[in-house]
DNA sequence: ATCGAACGTGAACAGTGTCAACATAGACCC
DNA sequence: GGGTCTATGTTGACACTGTTCACGTTCGAT
């Protein structure tokens, strides 16, 4: 008795489907309330249909992690982009690291839920079961969005701005403190609007470049 | 049918064992499987008896959240005097925050469980219900340890380590990388042994204190 | 056209949150 | 003491969940 009515027996993309629908579900009702049988409900599916898919339950919020990382590199790397075109050189790639921390936050905030279940408790099982296809990709679950964080910080160091000496640290010393302010405000410790977002950002950026021994005339207004 | 037996037909503290009975599950096995019935059966009583204390599930784990933040705010403020004890002024000052800081991202990595409970998303409802006594406490949840950090803030001001002009940022350049540091732990991005912890908070600290104008001689390995 | 594999269904199990009706025991007044 | 009130705990039920198993249906290759 499926709950939509779906003209093959055949669903045809009840993979992609599924984490789609987990997608809005968790982002509607939180993570904590998400249920499998309501996502296959909302796809027209029996509930035993998407074991055929995921392993458990678990599995498909790891394919709803999988595909929020992939969603948080393609913002990331576009922004820092875009903020690059605009200058040029050492100014530049300090504008794209800036650039890449605020999209990253406000992924964070403009996805809330998503990026819960992307930092969820549930990450380092084995994913194996009926989902072991797509072997290739299967670790590079964060790797994409980490991968850019990398290229970005390699160019603060080859555009000189940044003490090569500096670089080992500065992956921790960056990303801490975005992470940091991107849980505070989805987890309710900080307002989470856009002008708090932005003001917060502001707050935190100018310090860390300045203790890492940026050159404060590099860093400016976006 | 019990599955403990109790002499007593009442249990007596009910409330307060099954907040702890909660807390050990949720370090044992994580909080998306946590069960209240659990927690009633390993208390010695049945289901619906939890319900003279909580509303529902989440009241409880709210509940677990509130014992953490105390724990919390002891051990910050033990390990911050222990740190300004042994030296005085502006350098006392200093290592009063820094060694808040380490204390907030090690009970991260030792509580872990209840640290994600402390910062889910169950925060703000309404408290309502059978447990609306205590009131003078209920809001007072993460307070205590948010007091704790703004009175060693205000320590820095005063001793003169820190400019007056950076007080307003530095709570937020403070709690922003600690918070992001212990999370990183704790859902796995960095790992979480102690001598990562030590070594991840030191490439964390200059750079932080440095950015806020804090005098890099003021600054000593604990 | 046939046949195996991939995909989807139905019914079932144990476990869960939660509630309403009932049972017990302590407190408080006489 | 006895008698009532209220806080506390129990039983039994309901709807829902994750998960599995035996069984249909369809697709693709031979």
């Amino acid at each position: 008795m499926a709950t939509i009515e779906r003209p093959t027996y055949h669903h045809g993309d009840l993979r992609n489907a599924l984490v789609l629908a987990a997608v809005e579900l968790v982002e509607e009702s939180g993570v904590d309330t998400f249920s499998l049988r309501e996502a296959s409900r909302r796809v027209g599916v029996s509930p035993s249909a998407s074991y055929r898919h995921f392993r458990d339950r678990f599995a498909l919020l790891r394919a709803v992690a999988e595909d929020g990382f992939y969603r948080l590199a393609e913002q990331m790397e576009a922004e820092a982009d875009e903020a690059r075109a605009e200058r040029h050189g050492a100014e530049g790639a300090v504008a794209a690291f800036s650039a890449m921390g605020r999209a990253y936050v406000r992924f964070a905030v403009h996805h809330q839920a998503q990026f819960r279940v992307m930092f969820g408790p549930w990450a380092r099982d084995e994913l194996a079961g009926p989902c072991a296809g797509k072997q290739q990709e299967q670790d590079a679950c964060g790797k994409a969005a980490h991968a850019t964080l990398v290229r970005i910080l390699d160019d603060l160091v080859t555009s000189g701005a940044l003490d090569a000496q500096a670089r080992a640290q500065i992956e921790l010393v960056a990303w801490a403190p975005m992470h940091g302010l991107a849980r505070l405000m989805i987890d309710g410790q900080i307002p989470a609007d856009d002008e708090t977002l932005e003001a917060s950002f502001a707050v935190l950026e100018r310090p860390l470049l300045i203790g890492l021994g940026v050159d404060p005339a590099l860093i400016r207004r976006s």
